[in-house]
DNA sequence: GATAGTGGTATCCAAAAGTATAGTGGTATG
DNA sequence: CATACCACTATACTTTTGGATACCACTATC
């Protein structure tokens, strides 16, 4: 570090970033994880399901899976459960209005991911049924 | 099921959707996980850095899991490791124009988290101390 | 020659995330 | 009254993720 200027030292992130972080990471909790984005687009498709439903529209998830993920979306008011007088009962989960807002997060991740698949693997298409 | 219309069964979701997770999931593949975003976020701030220099920067890093994440973001062309001839030789890292691109899905995650904490949490702001 | 700084790797371990499989209690249907 | 559908729960297991600690080779400084 001789006929160098010196350099700047660089500070941990918290003081830069602590704020911008936390945010960050919330969301990304909603998102992330197998079996989120799967639940929140079935429900934004067909507005209403049932469990059972659920399990066929969402191919490959166990019960408990579901149960677990269908709990913390209602905790976090993207999804209403509701129990039917119905013989037998049933229960109903429906996307709610607030949930509707995910569509900017997951539209932005979908042309993200697609430039990105074009730029990474250079593939422009036509190629999804490797992907499982 | 009797007086009800009959109801329109539902397809698994492939049928719908195969096309639509891939580029989801690859996307999430990239900003998911404890320290991807913050190295992404550091490097964009600071243009380039060198290896032990993250290692601070970026508090609580483990090497390991700094080597393994540079590595991932590197084969996923968002940085770019180089070594400089200088004595002792040093690595630099640094964020690539295409690197850059990160910054739309990271806004986008940000203004979606800062709404999501006002609604579940009704915070408004001033208590990030609270959230390490 | 001890110490410190550079850029990492190796090994072991704990916690979290997800899977497989079985079972529960209720209500219909044949 | 056996069977099946509904909405789950329970238990055990595997896989993935991340953390702790130690260590390596190299160069420079004291």
């Amino acid at each position: 570090m001789k006929n160098k200027e010196v350099k700047d030292i660089k500070v941990p992130m918290k003081e830069h970033f602590g704020n911008y972080m936390v945010p960050v990471r919330d969301a990304l909790e909603i998102f992330s994880g197998k079996w989120k984005i799967p639940i929140i687009t079935a429900l934004t498709f067909y507005e209403t399901c049932g469990f059972k439903e659920m399990e066929r529209i969402i191919e490959g998830i166990t019960p408990k899976m579901l149960s677990k993920e269908l709990k913390f979306l209602e905790e976090n008011l993207l999804i209403v459960r509701k129990v039917e007088d119905t013989r037998p009962i049933t229960v109903s989960y429906s996307i709610t209005e607030y949930g509707k807002t995910c569509k900017s997060v997951m539209s932005e991740l979908y042309s993200w991911g697609t430039e990105h698949r074009k730029k990474v693997f250079n593939i422009e298409g036509q190629v999804w049924d490797e992907c499982k």
